[in-house]
DNA sequence: CGGCTCTTTGACTGAACTCAATAGTCGTGG
DNA sequence: CCACGACTATTGAGTTCAGTCAAAGAGCCG
């Protein structure tokens, strides 16, 4: 855990390795086991494809090694809500056995890179390896914080800070898997599936995104965002990531 | 689990006991622990108490009793969302020690009768008892799902739907404990607290509860909420209980 | 009966939506 | 290299759902 560990474990760990870590301590050798499962990727699923389908029986869990995700959940009449993102590392419903049927649907938002988990193996993993299922617990509580936030923002918030809130948590979650460079990062998201997430309508989006890049709270240009002030996002929308739980784990 | 139980389950079980056991089948002596466990209320809190509030750190787990609690968050300027509602039954964080500090508040919407257990006695529970825990991790996806369709009301329905949506839900969750009778139940939340749960102002709420009792889709006066037409109710939204996970356990 | 909290009402405002059209962007294949 | 189709982004005009402000009733409890 000491400083001169990261590089090392930059060089070595899969990134879902080092997000697990970040939960709960992981020994070398619970962090290989995660390793040996992400090293064991499918063909890159093209943009659009969904992982799975609300309603489907769950038969194995994913890792997202490259891309972006989003859990969705579709109304009758063809609205849809995005309920969450999923970004590079993040573990997709690692306890879903415990569920009948999924409630909602994961879709790639670009080409994704996953590894598939079947659940005899997983529940093996699980049992062998306890401080591995205690990491995945502490993602699954995290997951369930940034949620209710979520709901903060559909009901609570403007849509100016709604954005902004929404930036700034991706911000957050980037920088700690090492993937903002620059004060901006990568952002595949359409201004639709904005809409989708914020719970507004895709031309609003729109004019809501002019908005911040003529106050210069963002610039975003060819899938690409850039935080040029993140003190001054924050303001907006009174950030306080303490709801990342960014320091998880305890002496316990 | 076969129905000449039920009569003498319900006659024996705590309400909590009932509900954990709906998610996992749970034996008679892991019912028996949580029936000790809830024997041990706390005095009744009254309407107003904080269970804990953002930023606390957690040193207990509460069952909720008697009386129904609200999950909130605020914003800086007064704003509140209430994030979920706790009924009758339903256990707060049962696994908020893995995480630092409370992202949100609890507050008691009606006078409560909790239950509360402390860290160390949870976890020398957890590890004797297995299949409670198994039980808890199941309510907690639940939780988790509920979570999810709540995004979806804020962001995604009108204001009629969201009631509706809201009031479903509820009549399910109630009648799962049997605190449905004559469709209709106990309705103890203000028409500000409701605008909180649905992310509308409380005039809103009023006219649109008005608009509700006029095309017989609720009767709600005085504290108590009748159906007289579920399914015209559940017509209104799109009303899907599946999210819910009426019948979560499997064979595993 | 007084002081709460909760509910209801009216008039006005405004943030976000709808509809509809135009303009980029990107990959593909001729 | 360019033309084509399919997304994606942008713009304008008009509408509406929900919010704001302010005040008046109801219900409840000591």
């Amino acid at each position: 855990m000491s400083s001169l560990d990261i590089p090392q474990v930059a060089m070595k760990d899969s990134i879902t390795a080092q997000k697990l870590a970040a939960h709960w301590p992981l020994g070398r050798r619970d962090r290989d086991v995660i390793n040996g499962l992400a090293g064991r990727a499918l063909q890159p699923l093209r943009t659009g494809t969904d992982l799975f389908t609300q309603g489907d029986r769950l038969t194995s869990i994913f890792f997202l090694l490259e891309g972006w995700a989003a859990r969705y959940k579709m109304l009758e009449d063809g609205r849809r809500q995005i309920v969450s993102l999923l970004l590079p590392g993040d573990l997709c419903d690692p306890f879903c056995f415990l569920l009948h049927r999924a409630d909602h649907g994961v879709t790639a938002l670009t080409p994704v890179r996953v590894a598939e988990v079947g659940r005899s193996q997983f529940e093996e993993i699980a049992l062998a390896h306890p401080e591995i299922t205690k990491a995945m617990w502490i993602n699954a509580l995290i997951t369930a914080s940034i949620q209710r936030e979520w709901c903060v923002n559909l009901g609570r918030r403007t849509a100016l800070e709604r954005f902004s809130h929404l930036f700034c948590e991706l911000y957050h979650r980037l920088l700690k898997v090492g993937l903002v460079s620059g004060n901006g990062f990568h952002f595949p998201v359409t201004q639709l599936e904005l809409a989708d997430a914020t719970g507004l309508t895709m031309v609003h989006t729109n004019r809501i995104l002019q908005e911040m890049r003529r106050q210069r709270l963002i610039e975003l240009h060819r899938r690409h965002l850039v935080v040029p002030d993140l003190a001054a996002l924050e303001r907006v929308c009174a950030f306080d990531p303490s709801y990342l739980h960014p320091a998880a784990q305890e002496a316990s």
